[in-house]
DNA sequence: TCTGGGGTCCTTGTTCGG
DNA sequence: TCTGCCGAACAAGGACCC
């Protein structure tokens, strides 16, 4: 860092939690300090945190379960618990807003703070920085680091480089000669694909991105992007710290089959519980869907997206799993190995501004008002006390369903 | 070697109505 | 009636992030 003194106009903090999720679990487990932990699920699952001892091994997020055990056999595998993750980051999210009301979280583990107006009460941005790492540690116990700015991006870019457990400021007149040696991928915003496709060109560094033509980046990563590096490769970022409103987009639900599936009947049943899925969350976010989007990925890992859009906005179990259904029956598939299916919805609005419509065929109480009462059971007495009927059974015999587009469910 | 799950945003192509 | 143009909406896929 540019020295304790150096970060005043560093007016925009990021704080992220290092190896997060490993090291929430580390607090249970003290004895595993030190030692490779791997945070991740089944064998055909990939790793959601390591540890810094298993990242010397090659392990990674993101990384396939198998590889990463191969890397690092030594390794400790833990379980993910999301309980205890929630908690722990609602309380770190409660030490930044001790700092300022100006905090933006950007998920579980990190957070842009605008410390602009808090620095009367602690002291310079590089003590709050080093105040909130304290804060964190003591009643936590977990490590973060923290990168300083006067724009958010750098910022963030700050604290990558700061990894892990240390601070860096970089103030204004220091922006250029931080960025500009960095390679094209520690860009926010530029991943493996877009890397490999800058190198493809010679564009190795930030700087050699920076004095090229905005008119020919454009054409190796299109417009927007173009527009977006070349503004961020000198540090400029006009976003601004802001307490979300969460707006929703889309909700969905996805899975992973343990062996892929082939079976049609079996398919259409995971089509069914993720339809269900998705309904109840979107129900619980007071929303209704227009679109439905269904993904299917077969064994070879192809992945290909179906989406059509309903007559009328639903919340519906029903109508999201007929139409998820009627794209999954265009495809046309002959006993094919499917890896994966997802259903998610598109198109969402606040349900008291969506007029809900009701059909000629449909009862004055129909699917609606049956899956609100389902979800009012669920609440009190848990999410699997009523099901569709064809899951239930399918569940105690391993049968496979009946049609349930023509029954209720 | 084997590649999760939940999201957002962008690009490109197609369709449709004026 | 046919053709071309334009914009909006939709559809599909890709890339990225955590």
């Amino acid at each position: 860092m540019s020295g304790l003194d150096d970060g005043r106009q560093c007016t925009v903090l990021h704080v992220d939690m290092d190896a997060f999720y490993a090291s929430v679990s580390l607090v249970d487990a003290p004895h595993l300090r030190g030692l490779p932990v791997i945070i991740g699920g089944g064998w055909r699952s990939v790793v959601l945190s390591a540890t810094y001892p298993a990242r010397a091994f090659g392990v990674c997020s993101g990384m396939p379960m198998a590889k990463a055990r191969r890397l690092c056999p030594q390794a400790t595998v833990l379980a993910p618990d999301h309980e205890q993750y929630t908690r722990v980051s609602e309380a770190v999210m409660a030490v930044f807003a001790e700092v300022t009301p100006l905090m933006q979280p950007v998920s579980m583990e990190e957070a842009f703070l605008d410390v602009s107006r808090a620095g009367r009460r602690i002291g310079s941005p590089a003590r709050i920085a080093a105040w909130i790492k304290d804060t964190v540690a003591d009643e936590q116990g977990i490590p973060c680091s923290v990168g300083g700015a006067q724009t958010k991006a750098v910022a963030k870019m700050a604290s990558r480089a700061a990894k892990p457990d240390g601070v860096r400021m970089v103030p204004p007149h220091d922006v250029v000669s931080f960025l500009h040696p960095l390679p094209v991928g520690a860009l926010w915003g530029v991943g493996e694909a877009t890397e490999t496709e800058l190198r493809r060109f010679g564009l190795h560094t930030v700087a050699d991105i920076a004095h090229l033509p905005v008119a020919t980046l454009a054409r190796i990563v299109g417009q927007a992007q173009a527009q977006r590096l070349s503004t961020l490769v000198w540090g400029g970022d006009t976003s601004e710290v802001v307490t979300p409103t969460p707006v929703e987009r889309s909700v969905g639900s996805s899975q992973t089959f343990a062996h892929d599936v082939d079976d049609p009947v079996e398919l259409h049943r995971h089509l069914l519980r993720l339809s269900e899925r998705t309904t109840t969350r979107l129900r619980h976010a007071s929303m209704m869907a227009r679109t439905v989007v269904l993904t299917v990925r077969f064994s070879d890992f192809t992945t290909i997206t179906r989406s059509r859009t309903m007559n009328r906005p639903t919340d519906v179990t029903r109508d999201v799993y007929a139409t998820a259904s009627r794209s999954y029956e265009a495809l046309g598939l002959q006993r094919v190995r499917v890896r994966l299916l997802g259903v998610r919805v598109e198109g969402l609005s606040p349900r008291e501004l969506t007029p809900v419509q009701a059909r000629l065929d449909e009862p004055l109480r129909g699917w609606r008002e049956a899956e609100h009462a389902v979800d009012r059971v669920a609440s009190r007495f848990g999410t699997r006390t009523v099901q569709p009927a064809s899951l239930l059974l399918a569940e105690r015999r391993g049968d496979p369903p009946a049609d349930l587009r023509s029954r209720p469910t």
